[in-house]
DNA sequence: CGCGGCTTTGATGTTCATCAAGTAAAGTGG
DNA sequence: CCACTTTACTTGATGAACATCAAAGCCGCG
């Protein structure tokens, strides 16, 4: 498949300190794979054979914990890279990552990245950033995770959505109360009771799947006290 | 200063991949920095300068958040890179870090590892391996602290000292109970109460900052199961 | 000596999980 | 298409997990 995403943002950010003839390999090699929603397209345990960059959709990674409960470790949107936390560092998937969007994904072979760091200074530094990057914010959110009370953790989930995803005050909650519980450690019960009181406190409008936003400074304001 | 330390692991492990004349560059460049026990050596927000490695001694990296509380986001022990989330990533640290005892730190010109890195691929892929393996302990950390109870992170804290730290049975916490609070996000009183409680139950004994593993597999049993 | 910070315990209240029950919504096989 | 099952969602009642407030002892330090 020819590379004619002319504003696929892996191109322009990534790999514009590629040689154009390099760039042309590299586009020869990529393949890309379309994932419907709620299937997951990596597994825990499975051997890293690509390196994975998500296109368009929307994607969660997860992983099952000692006691068999799934943990939900963060959201991934376009222009996200699927694998970085792990690929470098070891050989098998610690985590599973499952579509929670209709979802493109541009995968290329490790050998290729492995090989164009080892002979391509400026490249690898930008691997170098973009991983930290990648993994420094999954590590702001959980440090928020750990010490939010259950508002400040619902606010900080539908706030994502809002300002990270859609941007847009009214949208389609792509996840289940379920999945936001796994996320932010809470019970169902207790995800759905906060979501219902901020419905009754006027903060935000609710018809199931669907949000609206009504009080936007009330809800970054209860994110950032509590 | 020359680079005499031949059962130093940096040099060991990280600069295997340098050619015998760019290691020596590197040892000439190196400067070492003895830090006493509660010294803040480096502080959020200041501008990164140098790249950084605990050659001796306990750390922690810690931060204020919106509310003005401290939280920190983990401890750092010898062979631990001091600054490596931050460094490649941002100009200035996003959090500070602070000696818990007394501890040898070796620095680098940035510069320098930047050029390593443009320069040499082998020492990129290790840097890129090692800041991936760094920051992926803290998320797992960050994770556990997201789910388990107050019983489970505090049995976490004291098998980290125990088996990560000072691998003996007997051993001084180097932590205050408000520091394992602001680790955990618990209140003190609660680390204590659960600290007692462990006492109480025959896990482990308790005098002052002393603790003595008693029951090991016990507490592995928390831990894993709460 | 007195002050401030760390530690401990008790009493009390809030936050949150669990259990139970019921409704809505969505897939499944006939 | 309808009965059937399953899964998601919701609410209430209850109890456990955890925070907060208050008080007091301990210890290092100027």
């Amino acid at each position: 498949m020819l590379c004619t995403c002319e504003k696929c943002k892996i191109r322009n950010y990534f790999f514009k300190t590629l040689q154009p003839e390099d760039l042309k390999n590299f586009c020869n090699a990529r393949t890309e794979l379309i994932v419907p929603s709620g299937k997951t397209f990596i597994v825990q345990g499975k051997k890293i054979k690509s390196f994975k960059y998500l296109q368009s959709g929307l994607i969660k990674l997860h992983k099952k914990d000692n006691n068999g409960r799934e943990q939900i470790i963060s959201f991934g949107k376009p222009s996200d890279f699927v694998s970085i936390h792990n690929i470098f560092a070891e050989d098998y998937y610690s985590y599973s990552v499952t579509a929670i969007e209709k979802s493109s994904i541009c995968t290329f072979d490790m050998n290729l990245i492995m090989n164009l760091i080892k002979t391509n200074g400026e490249f690898a530094f930008k691997i170098i950033q973009t991983t930290t990057k990648a993994s420094n914010k999954i590590i702001s959110n959980s440090l928020d995770l750990i010490r939010k009370s259950m508002y400040g953790k619902v606010a900080g989930v539908i706030l994502f959505f809002y300002l990270k995803v859609y941007k847009t005050k009214e949208f389609e909650l792509p996840v289940s109360r379920k999945e936001i519980a796994q996320y932010t450690g809470l019970s169902i019960e207790t995800v759905i009771r906060v979501i219902s009181e901020f419905r009754r406190d006027g903060l935000i409008k609710v018809y199931g799947k669907s949000i609206e936003i009504v009080d936007e400074s009330g809800l970054v304001f209860i994110y950032e006290h509590s």
